[in-house]
Order: C-alpha cells, then structure tokens, then sequence
RNA sequence: GUGAGCAUAGCUUAAUGGCAAAGCUCCACACUGUGACCGUGGCCGAUGCCGGUUCAAGUCCGGCUGUUCACCCCA
C-alpha cells in the first residue's frame, strides 16, 4: 500500500520549486527595498489568539482551523493567516513599545476547506505589515509595493480593488442599516444570505448569485456611512494612488471575511484562475493591537497567495530563470575520479555562483556524456587517462558547435568563467 | 459543507461487453574515449478499492476512496 499525502497538502517538486525560488527572491528583493524586515514567526499558536483577532462566528475560525489539544491539554492551532501571530510576536518581544516596525513573513497557513484550484489545506503566504503607521501614506506605499511586483515581473491581468471599511462604530451603523434593509426583503433572499443575515450581513453583498444582484445594486451603501476622518482618509488614499499612476476601482462592496479590518481594504483580483481570483489582499487594522493586549497601535498589512501567484505568473506566460548546471564534470577510468572531485572543487572556489555538477556513480564514457547532455550543462569538463598525463582537461560546449578544446588545469577555471559570465572569486 | 465530471504503465493517451495497447521517459546495444538525431532491444500494469449483472467487465450497475471543476469561502 503506497503512502497518501493528506488531502490538499502537496508537495512541491523541483520543476515547481525553481519557479517558486525564484519568486519568492523577486518579493524578498522588493519588500526589503521598501526597508521592510524579515521576522520569522512560529506555525502553531494558541487557539484564542485567533478567536480574539479574526473573529469568533468568521468561517475560518468556525469550521477551518486545525486544532488540536497539546499533551499539556493546552488548546493550539495550526496558524490559518500570519497576522495574527505577527501582532502576538510585536507585543510579546516588546516590538510595539514606542516604536514603529515594518515587517514580512513567508510560509505555510493551514485551513480544512474543500481544495480546488488555488486552494489548498496547506498553502503558502507571503505577509506584509507595517505597524505604528496611521496612513494613509503607508496605505499606498503598501498598495504601491505590490503593484511593482506584479510589474517587475510582467503580470497584467490584475486589478486593484479597494474600499474603505470606516471606523467600527459607522461600520456598526452601517451594518444595522444593512440588516433592516434586507430583513424588509427576507422572502426574496436565497438560503447564504438568510445565513449571513446573522452571522455577516456584509458579506450579503459580495455575493455572486445573479438573483440577488438587484437586491444588493439597492441596497444602501458604506460610504454614506462614512465618518469623516476615514472619507478624507480614503479621499488621500485615492489620491496618493492618482499621483503614483496605480489604477483602481472602488468596490464598495469589498469587505473582508477576517473582523479586524477597518478603513482602508483592498484586494488585487484576477479572472485568470477559475474560481479563486483573490491573488492579494489586505487592510487596515487599527484596533488589533489592543485587542490582542497591547497598547493601541494603528496597523496596515496584506498577504499573498503564493500558490496562486505562482499560477498567475505562469499563466501570463512567465519563466524562472533557468538553473541548470554550468558544467558537467565526466570522469573516466578509476584514477581520474580522485582528480575530478578536487577540480570540481576548484571551479567552485575560483568561480563566484558557478554551478558544477560532477558525475556520480561512475558510468561509461558515453554513458557519463549522456548524463552530461541531460543535466542541460552548457558545457562538460573531461578527465580521463590522456588528460591526467597530461595535466589539461577537455573542455566540450555541449550546446553550440563550438570545437572541443584541451585546456591545461590552472586555465580552465579562468576560461569558464568568461564562458559563462561569471566572476572569479577575488584573492584566488 | 453541497453539486457535477473524471480515475488504464513514472507521464500522455488507446482498446463496438470478447487475448489490455501505443507514444514519451528510463536502461542497454549499434558505436570497446565523445551526448543530441535515427535504428534495435529491454524495464514497467494484476485497468484506484469493494461488491453486483454476464458465458465473458477496463467497458454496464451500486458503494467507497482519490482527484478536478463549480458553489461556498478566501490567499
């Protein structure tokens, strides 16, 4: 009986993964350009730190969470988002003291929902936040931040949406003005939004049921709603936005399914991958921190589905660059192993971010020049009996018609290395 | 959680209810120190699992599991 991964956990394989490196360098890359910092967060933390912050009656927290009793009866679950664990870590190491702090994080969240394309069980985020900013400057930077991301890599079809949420005490009139407007028209609501009535109203009007379209075009709207600071908020927002050239739409249907969002939300959305076309979403979150404990401290943050950015990437037609071999060490005849090994080695050292892959396992002649023309190498370094008498090495382009050539050893490296277009290590 | 489609070799796909095939991949040979292209050969399956109908099931029926898509939710 072969093994079974656990439903919508995947394993990521090496055709992917290069993919994956590569993008993940690209953000890493960017966000530190924006003088954001790495912090490195644990998966699990305890169950009511996610019950406080996203929400008790939230989907996530109601039927997705990986839970589970620790042997000390402690109840802990597996992280399902990374802000949360991000505000806990700035309380607890005494981040937020007085201070200001922009941060990222990168890795796996686990919720239990039926996988499909672009969801997973297992999947992974990278999550931005900026802690101690009032905005709305850093509203846009954050918005502008991943706007460049998607330009740096040639990614169009995506669109920005954005909302603002207000204040939570306009968001709770809104949200019973809301509540009295669809109750007065109960019978015409189908079964979600009877649902949502109670649990979420505003979720009534992200909802895609074509019946329901008039209900919601009718119904009334957050921005009159709106109190003031957060409209001139958002007016600053937008016009931050303007000046940096960063295209939107206002969706004033754009809520969030996580509780601790107010003011600014917004969300980057593609119709390139079916049904989940939420590539990057996120919002501010003033009143976090002190719910969770800590003093009060405005916040900004947004994630980003690496699975479905990798999807996104690819179907816009995007590549990683490749990372196949340089070269291909063949080794043939006992005493040539030994010789190889310590040349592979010097090419390593005396050539900056060469990459050198020496036969392993022996081999015929031809079965190691195979090898050599499967592992994609530009070109193969050959040992055997002749060159070690004579101290050289064949040198053999394997992807152009370029003539082999017998290089004497100190030389190889130096030749390579203008071959290739890397540098040689300084001192050597 | 709900609905629908799909399930044959490592991968992609064949097989009017009647002997389970092919291409690709991989290995070897041809070619005893030179890869790719061509050629020859080899490896690889109890057709996802359990049951039923039938003289006969990969094929039809039922259940299960997995997977995909959509709903839902969201990254």
């Amino acid at each position: 009986m072969k093994p079974k991964p656990v439903k919508g956990m995947n394993d990521i394989l090496p055709e992917v993964s290069a993919t994956w490196q590569y993008l993940e360098g690209v953000v890493r890359e960017i966000v530190q350009s924006y003088g954001y910092s790495e912090i490195r967060l644990p998966l699990v933390e305890h169950t009511e730190l996610f019950k406080r912050s996203i929400g008790e009656v939230t989907d996530i927290v109601e039927k997705e969470m990986y839970t589970f009793e620790d042997r000390g009866g402690e109840s802990l679950t597996l992280r399902p988002e990374a802000t949360a664990g991000m505000v806990r870590a700035g309380i607890t190491n005494g981040l937020l003291y007085n201070q200001r702090q922009k941060l990222w994080t990168a890795g796996p969240m686990f919720r239990r929902e039926r996988p499909q394309r672009g969801r997973y069980r297992q999947f992974h985020q990278f999550d931005i936040e900026a802690l101690g900013y009032a905005g709305p400057d850093v509203d846009a930077e954050m918005i502008i931040m991943s706007s460049r991301i998607w330009s740096r890599l040639g990614i169009s079809r995506l669109e920005l949406e954005i909302n603002t949420l207000g204040v939570p005490e306009a968001r709770a009139r809104y949200r019973d003005t809301l509540v009295e407007y669809f109750t007065s028209v109960k019978s015409e609501l189908d079964q979600d939004s009877i649902r949502r009535l109670d649990q979420n109203p505003l979720r009534i009007l992200d909802s895609k049921n074509p019946d329901m379209q008039g209900l919601i075009e009718a119904a009334p709207v957050m921005l009159d709603f709106l109190d003031d600071e957060s409209a001139e908020h958002f007016d600053t927002l937008k016009a931050l936005l303007d000046a940096a050239g960063v295209r939107y739409t206002v969706n004033p249907r754009l809520v969030r399914g996580l509780d601790y969002y107010n003011r600014t939300v917004f969300e980057w959305v593609t119709d390139a991958l079916g049904s989940q076309g939420a590539v990057c979403s996120g919002g501010r979150y003033d009143g976090l921190v002190e719910k969770l404990g800590g003093k009060p401290t405005p916040a900004i943050g947004w994630a980003m589905g690496i699975e479905r950015f990798v999807d996104l990437f690819e179907a816009s037609g995007g590549t990683a660059p490749a990372d196949d071999a340089d070269v291909y060490v063949v080794a043939v005849g006992d005493g040539a192993v030994n010789e190889a090994f310590a040349l592979a080695e010097d090419l390593r050292d005396r050539i900056a971010g060469v990459r050198v892959e020496m036969n392993l396992g022996g081999g015929s002649f031809k079965s190691q020049m195979k090898r050599a023309d499967k592992s994609n190498a530009r070109y193969a370094v050959i040992l055997g009996e002749q060159e070690i008498a004579d101290n050289k090495a064949g040198f053999k382009p394997l992807r152009s018609d370029e003539q082999q050539a017998s290089v004497a050893r100190a030389e190889l490296a130096p030749m390579l290395a203008s071959k290739i277009g890397k540098p040689l290590t300084a001192g050597q």
